[in-house]
DNA sequence: AGCAAGATTAGCT
DNA sequence: GCTAATCTTGCTA
C-alpha cells in the first residue's frame, strides 16, 4: 500500500480544462482515488457520462438555472459535484469553466484497489456489482454530499493516471427520457467490452485511440467512427 | 407550508 | 420488466 500511493499521483487542473466531451473520453481508464481513515479504495473509470450546460435539457444548469445545488457547476473545472437522486447520492466532475455549468456523471467503476473495503462499505461479494452503477460506486468508495465542492486534484478524492482503453463506446445517457431532444443525444461513453459498465446498451459510435489501419482524416468530427 | 419530480437500486414476478 | 423505497430540492402559494 505504501507503494501504491507513492505511484498515484492526482491529475492537475490542466487536465479539466478540456472541453466537456473531450474530458468525457479522457476520464475513461483514469483512476478515481477515494482515502480515508478505513484506508484507499480505487477503480478504473469505465463509464461517463457528459452534462452540458444551458442547451442541454437533461442538465440540471439548463436554462443556466442557478441555484444552492447546481452553484458549483458554474465554478471552474475540476471540482465534484455531488447531489441526492431518490436514495442516492451521484458524482459528477465539474467541466466547461467559470461561468459555464457543465459536468461529468461517472457511472462505473473497475474495483482496483480497497476491494474487500468497497464489500463492506457495499454489504455484497459479487465483484461485478460493487461499482456497476453510480449510486453503487459512491457507497463503495464513500463519497457523499460532504465531497460537493471538493478539488478533485488533490487527496482524499481525486484522479489520476490509470490505462488507455482501446475503444470507447458512446450511447444515449441513461435516466433521461424526460428530457425532451435531448434525450437521443450520444453523450453516454464507456470502455468498450468491460464488464463494469452499468448497463448494456446498442453502440452508436465508438471511438479509437489508434484507429487500426486508419489516419486522423478519416475519422468523422468529435473523432467518432459511425457504426450506423 | 405543501407538493411533485427525480442523471437510482434492489428485489420480486 | 415493474415497483417500492425514501427524501431533498425547487417551485408555487
Amino acid at each position: 500500500m505504501e507503494e501504491i500511493t507513492k505511484e498515484v499521483v492526482p491529475l492537475t487542473e490542466a487536465f479539466y480544462e478540456q472541453p466537456t466531451l473531450e474530458l468525457a473520453k479522457a476520464l475513461l481508464g483514469c483512476l478515481l482515488v477515494r482515502e480515508s481513515t478505513e484506508g484507499m479504495a480505487a477503480g478504473y473509470i469505465v463509464e461517463s457520462e457528459a452534462y452540458i450546460g444551458p442547451e442541454d435539457r437533461a442538465t440540471h444548469s439548463f436554462n443556466n438555472k442557478r441555484t444552492a445545488r447546481t452553484e458549483i457547476m458554474f465554478h471552474h473545472s475540476g471540482l465534484a459535484y455531488t447531489y441526492l437522486m431518490h436514495t442516492h447520492c451521484l458524482f459528477n466532475v465539474v467541466s466547461g469553466g467559470e461561468e459555464k455549468p457543465e459536468a461529468i456523471l461517472i457511472r462505473a467503476l473497475e474495483p482496483v484497489y480497497g476491494i474487500d473495503l468497497m464489500r463492506k462499505r457495499r454489504g455484497i461479494e459479487d465483484l461485478t456489482k460493487l461499482t456497476n452503477g453510480p449510486g453503487k460506486l459512491i457507497k463503495s468508495l464513500a463519497i457523499t454530499m460532504g465531497d460537493y465542492g471538493c478539488s478533485m486534484t488533490k487527496p482524499p478524492l481525486y484522479i489520476a493516471k490509470g490505462f488507455c482503453p482501446e475503444s470507447i463506446s458512446a450511447g444515449k445517457r441513461i435516466g433521461i427520457d424526460n428530457s425532451g431532444e435531448a434525450r437521443d443525444y450520444p453523450w453516454r461513453f464507456w470502455v468498450t467490452n468491460n464488464k463494469f459498465v452499468s448497463r448494456h446498451q446498442k453502440s452508436e459510435l465508438v471511438f479509437f485511440q489508434n484507429p487500426p489501419g486508419r489516419a486522423d482524416s478519416s475519422l468523422l468530427p468529435g473523432g467518432f467512427i459511425h457504426l450506423t
